[in-house]
Order: C-alpha cells, then structure tokens, then sequence
DNA sequence: TAGATTGTTAATCGATTAACAATC
DNA sequence: TAGATTGTTAATCGATTAACAATC
C-alpha cells in the first residue's frame, strides 16, 4: 500500500464505477474477477484497474483475480459509502423531484431528508414521502439531521445566494446543478454539474461528423 | 492557427465555459477581455485560456485582449452552436420533464422536439408545450424533424434497448442519463451523464474531513 | 515610447500503459 | 509444475504552465 503519494483525481473518479460494476456481478453472484474483465466491462485497460486499487491496498491474490464481495466492500469503506450521509435539497422544481426519485442514490444508500423552497406554492407539496419545507428553515433542518451535504437544483440568478447560506449554516458539501459558477470557501467541496456542458460535448461531436 | 495536431480533450470541456462567460459579459455590455480576467472567472490560469483557443486560431490583439463579441461568435461556430440541432428525449418521468424545462439549453439555441415514452399512462401528456409520443413512432419522428441527437432518461434497465433503437433509426450522438454503461458503434457519440458519480465523489471527500 | 497582453515554445507536471518479477 | 494474474516499476504519453518574443 503506498501512502503519502497523491492520488491521482481520475482515479477517484473511476471509483463510482468501479462499485457500480461490482454491486451488479455480485447481484449476479459472481464471485471472482479478474482485473482484465473488470477493466472490460467499464471501458479501461486492466493495468488501470490495478494502478488505481494499488493505491488504497492489495485486494487481489495474484495468479487469481479479485474476490467481489471483498472488494465490494472495500470500495465501499474507501468512498465512504459505509457511512450514513443525510442530504438537503434545495429547489423544488422538476430537477428537484426529479433527484429526490433518482434511482442511483438509494442504490448507494444515499438519501435526500428534506427538501425546501421559497416558493409558497412549493412549500407543502409533497414529492415522494418528503414534505417540502421553507427555505427559511435550513439553519434547524440542518442540526436536526446532522446534515453535511447540501444540492442547488434552483434557477442560476438564486444560486450564489443559496450556496452562500448552505455554508453559513456548516454543510460541507455542495452539489451545485444550476448552470452557473459558485464561489465558495476552500474548505468546502463543490462538484458542479452542469448539464449544458454535456450536450455542448455533442453538438461539437455533430458540427465536425463530415 | 494549428492544424492537424491533436485538440486535448479538456481544451474541449472548457470551451462551452468560455463560451457561458463570455455570454454572460456580453449581455453586460463588457466590450474587451483579456485571458487573465477571462481566466480568473472560470477558475483557470490565463495561459491555459490563451493556449485553448490556439488551437482554433489566433481571436486576440495583443496588448489589448479579446472582443467579447468577436470571441463569442468564433466559440458559437466553433462549437456548433450556431446551427440547428433538434433532439428526441426518450422517457417522460421527473428527470425528463426537468431536461425539457431545463434553462441552460434554450440559452444554447437547443430545443428538444419529441418525448416519447413507452408508458401509456404518460402518452398524450404534456410536458411544456410538447405533447409526449409512443416509442413505437420513434422512426418516423427521427425522420420528420431530422433529428441527430437523443437523450436517455428512462430507467437502467431499459437504456441500452432505447440506445439500439436509437443507432437503428440513424441517431449520432446519444446523451445517457440512466446509470448504467451503454453499448454503441463507435460512430455514435455517447455522453454518460451519471448523476451517482458525481455525488460518490462528495462523499468520498466528506469521509475525509478529519 | 512605455505598458499591456497575446500567441507560442519549451519545461514541467501528472496520468496512462507496457513490461515483468512475484506468487497463487 | 505450468498457467494465470497480481502489484509495481519505469517508460511513454498527454496536459499544464512558465517564460518570452511579438506587437498593439
């Protein structure tokens, strides 16, 4: 196991897949892979593979593969998905009800505990088994469920605003869906995921087909 | 201006950031930018600004900086924005109908044309102004509105039937929401848009607070 | 002219991959 | 033992950044 050396951000970013892939050969009762097959299925040479778990420890037996239930697990303690990590939602609209239902986060025992909003319109609703809140509660909402990780799903001119308060009230994460830059302390972590830089992705693609 | 020699592929993720910015900036009436300004904004150092749009050729004035206008329209061609790019959205649940409202695309001149779903309780709905069509037409749609570009937003399971459907009826570049990896001739574009990845990714920081 | 800023080269940095000894 | 596959080193590849001549 090395230590000390920085770990590369691409691999981190493999991780997700890693676990992903795994969860579903376990499902199929697979009980052992080998990095090349693994490598396969999510599109990166086995060497990869191997390069990026060497960083967290040795979890294969040579001349064999890797035992999936074990490395499950093991990805598991690494990403912290072991871990309990209560969520808040803010922005009530169709890309707020749309996360609340998404598939993937239970899969990863994740879950969104509240949802809030300003809009009175908004507040009172409910989507799923979560009743939408004042955005005026955050402060309480956050200490009553040891919230540390908040989502931006409202519109870009109110983004700021609501990313500058989710760190007012100490979350430590922000997941930030609203096409806009937010800037935010150092020591809290913002992933932005905008979408329109996807799609841009692929009209490039389009524009140069001929 | 450079020819022939590779474009990096972040030097493409970036651009559709320059080019937001500098929207943003025209619509402020800001005239002039220079790459450190430009930089600071998207968070990358201005050599870095300067060598991406090197390779599309040479927009500045030294001494000076970059029209904001100029440069614009340069990005806007560049990346392909400044055609017309209609898309069929397969999959009229909550993520579907957050895609159609969603405000970054109109920005971008893009405009889903067709949501189609097999559900036919969803059939007959409308999302926006758009009134959601069987799967079963997805042929004659592709060929009426000259469509290149899907989006999948159904759930994993069925994504990659949706995704052979969509190569069959002569679809170029496909946008996959669903969390699972599809299966495509290399010809056909394919953006995983996978929403679990990134939330791991904050997880896996917060697991390391302290 | 003096100050500012581009476009580009060359150096540096970081990530991927080939190769192979270790070992199951 | 022979065959397979890991973990790791070293080589390669690709991206970022520092430095600076060109020039507005």
């Amino acid at each position: 196991m090395k230590d000390k050396i920085a770990i590369p951000k691409t691999t981190i970013e493999r991780l997700p897949l890693y676990y992903r892939c795994l969860s579903k050969l376990d499902r199929l009762d697979v009980e052992v892979i080998s990095s090349k097959e693994l490598g396969d299925r999510i599109g990166v040479p086995s060497t990869q593979v191997r390069k990026d778990l060497s960083y967290y420890g040795e979890f294969g037996r040579r001349g064999v593969g890797y035992e999936v239930k074990s490395l499950l697990r093991q990805l598991e303690r690494i990403l912290g998905l072991d871990s309990y990590w209560p969520i808040v939602l803010i922005g009530a609209g169709n890309l707020g009800r749309a996360l609340v239902n998404y598939e993937g986060f239970r899969r990863l025992g994740l879950e969104i505990k509240a949802v809030l909003d300003t809009d009175l319109n908004k507040i009172g609703n409910r989507i799923s088994n979560i009743e939408v809140e004042s955005f005026k509660n955050l402060d309480e909402i956050v200490i009553k469920h040891k919230i540390q990780m908040g989502i931006i799903a409202v519109p870009a001119v109110f983004a700021q605003e609501v990313a500058d308060q989710l760190v007012n009230v100490g979350v430590k994460a922000i997941w930030n869906f609203a096409p806009t830059r937010i800037v935010i302390p150092d020591e809290v972590k913002v992933k932005n995921e905008d979408l329109s830089v996807g799609i841009v992705g692929l009209v490039y693609h389009l524009a140069r087909l001929d």
